[in-house]
DNA sequence: AAGGAAAATGCGGATTTCTGCACGAAAGGG
DNA sequence: CCCTTTCGTGCAGAAATCCGCATTTTCCTT
């Protein structure tokens, strides 16, 4: 039996049963019990198991029951959404992007205000879903596998049939020069469908955001009206995009 | 039992009860209660329960961090999923509903199995976003917060626009003479629309939820093709469903 | 096809971890 | 104040792990 294919059977076997046993695993693919353990090692090094004394537990078990866990920054990204609600007004229609940041806005969303999003996102809209008054539209389409939002032509159909007053679009590169750019072309399309079909947008990023630029553009700056990062609105980095006309936030 | 299995199962049991006593953990997970103590004092130096005098208390009662729904009868659902799994072949365009059932099915799909999947289920979808090699297509519409999936026109506006292989669906309620049930109106549109546009319909139920019925019809008995459940085949409990032909698992 | 380097595997022994038990100290309740 | 329960610690046996080394397998080059 080849290396390869006895790590595909471990996983598949940790994946069925949450856990595995070097013991078992030595007997029944009949292999002594190091072996069983450099793979696992091998395993949980690449994070597809966790590995424990004595054996093994999948991963998605775990996480997802910890899941909360590792957001990077969490703390910038708070300070993010507590401006971003500030936009937000009683019964409005809002777009809302994909990303960590926009899943901690929709987390600290007042419970009382009552409005209407629309949002690719899965993760935004499971975090939504908890939201009291608000209603959830999930725009679907094919989901893609980085970024874990909905997109394609379906979704950037539906799009053009709405019209909202706030786009809130988390930001992975922004710039006074280049505007806001973004790596994934799929993703792209369906941010500049929102932008497109939004009264008012409202750039949510991280202050190591600013001033970098990726391969595809995503819109002009002056396509922004608001930029919020955890920043004070008057630091020295933002007076570029103040100069610009965008509402620092 | 792995020593990490143990605290994983004690942690789940402090957060559900909000508090544990060394004593029934010990009687409950077959260890001495030197082993639980020291599992208690090991999870309370990790800040993830709080250790008192004969037991402890759970921490997140206080920190309110709203948690995923505790997946319950984890194991029997393990099964069913296992099960469902052998329905599936290469290439096959599925629906898949939502429940907790058809998420583990998706965890435990097989890396190599390239399928397309159609759910109008949030963390269904969430789920088969990490598979490596099926595509995932989320049906979009305004999303209902109990059930956590889409419902309403749009979805089942696409749905009628497809044909599925099969139909994969978690059950609420099954009855042999009452058909499948269940109690949320929207939701019933919604798998009304799946049953109707797939070859194959598996219902996937726990055995608990045999013989049930709820307020609102989803389908007759016998526009189902396969009863998957967590008993064996020929368990009598399976037998009525067993004589009005379809294929028990 | 042959040869050889690199990787994988198994094994023995040293080391670490886990667990239950015993005993004295501490805490809690009436 | 006494009695019961719980706690902490040390210890011992068992299991798991780590480490180095010899042997085998795999794979690549010539």
């Amino acid at each position: 039996m080849l290396k390869s294919e006895r790590q595909e059977h471990i996983l598949r076997e940790v994946n069925i049963h949450n856990k595995v046993l070097c013991s078992d695993l030595s007997i029944k693919l009949r292999v002594s019990e190091d072996t069983i353990r450099r793979d696992l090692n091998e395993l949980a090094e690449q994070d597809k198991v966790i590995k424990v004394h004595g054996g093994a537990l999948s991963k998605s078990y775990h996480t997802s029951t910890y899941r909360q866990a590792e957001v990077y920054s969490l703390q910038e990204k708070t300070i993010i959404a507590g401006k971003a609600v500030t936009l937000l007004k009683e019964g409005m229609l809002v777009f809302v992007s994909g990303g960590t940041t926009n899943r901690e806005l929709a987390r600290i969303l007042p419970p009382h205000l009552s409005a209407t999003f629309f949002t690719p996102s899965l993760s935004t809209a499971i975090q939504l879903m908890e939201h009291p008054s608000s209603e959830v539209i999930l725009l679907g389409g094919k989901v893609s596998r980085n970024a874990g939002i909905s997109v394609g032509g379906e979704v950037i159909r539906r799009l053009t049939e709405l019209r909202a007053d706030l786009c809130i679009l988390g930001t992975n590169s922004i710039d006074p020069e280049e505007g806001i750019t973004d790596s994934d072309w799929e993703v792209v399309q369906v941010k500049k469908a929102m932008i497109k079909r939004a009264d008012k947008v409202a750039a949510l990023a991280l202050s190591e955001k600013l001033n970098s630029t990726q391969r595809m553009k995503v819109c002009d700056i002056n396509q922004i009206d608001y930029l919020i990062t955890e920043l004070p609105a008057r630091d020295s980095r933002l007076l570029a995009y103040r100069k610009r006309g965008l509402e620092v936030l």
